[in-house]
DNA sequence: TGATTTGTGGATCAATTTATGCGATTATCT
DNA sequence: AGATAATCGCATAAATTGATCCACAAATCA
């Protein structure tokens, strides 16, 4: 339903605001919420560009929210990913048809509209005081707390890889743009 | 929201129970619903494997309407694509979760019922009689009735790229996420 | 000051999804 | 039977998404 990278953005978002505005190294984050090392950074840069995150380099660096965590909702945070937007012209082509959909479009147009309505109505805070406990399930081997002193972060094993990069990754809007693979 | 393939499937389903049980060739139902030519084969022969429509080879051949499109939802055709799964265990490894979802995975979780229910509510017959007129948008230059003579379709441009090959798609389904890389 | 830590941002690789091509097979018509 | 029309099904290509690496900039601390 949500895609990968929305799912990996929710995580973090969540376990930002359990951390109370507390600022945490992407390595941290990276290793409670279980998103890939690296690909942690990627998605809080995103948020950061939206002003969701804010991040600090130096020695004492890390990620902090930088958002109301009581207006934030999940659908923002999902539509930083990828936009949830509703239908407002015929995918088949038809033009005029921007003021009647056909009956199939105006259904799922019905549908996306609800999930924004519910995904909208969560706020973040909302999810995590609508249980007790911590709101995201703790990793196997980690320690649940966030205010544990920031403890020698265990090396990310490198397990010499291929590299990997990504076109272009300024902004995670459909990137109409085809990209020419050169190699 | 959906797949691309997912709303291909939806078109074509609305198209062939409009057309009341009759038979189309993939080509017409390629031309009324905008479906990419051979692709439109790919989508008809996974609907078929799952009952909902049926193919005829030979010189009348074509595809038909094999399942009541009064008891046939939304979410029969979508799931046939690609899965809508509840979520039912923890996505962050914690296998004592299975029946305690971390908050924030209950909300997905939640979100994800209700659409399956909002889905599963509408039957192909409901969505194409709620509306008077035609289920899906007229292509544009085309007519809308299915006897339009089929018409060479136009090929693609190739423009040299790099090839990835794919993993064997005799299943739709979602591989696990999880894909250990060993290289 | 200089070493270390941590984020920034671009480049590249890998996996998945979407789309096409083509030969083989099957049914129908004459 | 033979020609033809159409699906079947596999192989491949292209586009998109997910993930990784690396050189460098900025902040901190000794």
């Amino acid at each position: 339903m949500l895609s990968t990278t929305a799912e990996y953005a929710l995580r973090i978002m969540i376990h930002l605001a359990e951390a109370n505005g507390e600022q945490l190294t992407s390595e941290e984050i990276s290793i409670a919420t279980k998103v890939p090392g690296d690909y942690t950074v990627k998605v809080l840069q995103w948020l950061g560009k939206e002003g969701l995150v804010l991040g600090h380099r130096g020695r004492r660096g890390g990620f902090r929210l930088d958002c109301n965590p009581k207006k934030i909702t999940l659908l923002d945070v999902v539509n930083v990913i990828d936009p949830l937007e509703r239908i407002s012209q015929c995918p088949l082509g038809r033009e005029a048809h921007n003021s009647a959909l056909c009956p199939l479009h105006k259904r799922i147009d019905e549908v996306i509209a609800m999930l924004q309505d519910t995904l909208g109505g969560m706020t973040l805070t909302s999810v995590i005081d609508g249980t007790p406990g911590p709101t995201l399930c703790p990793p196997e081997d980690v320690a649940i707390t966030v205010s544990a002193k920031r403890s020698k972060l265990p090396k990310r094993k490198v397990q010499a890889k291929k590299t990997t990069s990504r076109k272009k990754t300024t902004s995670r809007k459909k990137t109409k743009m085809n990209t020419v693979r050169t190699r």
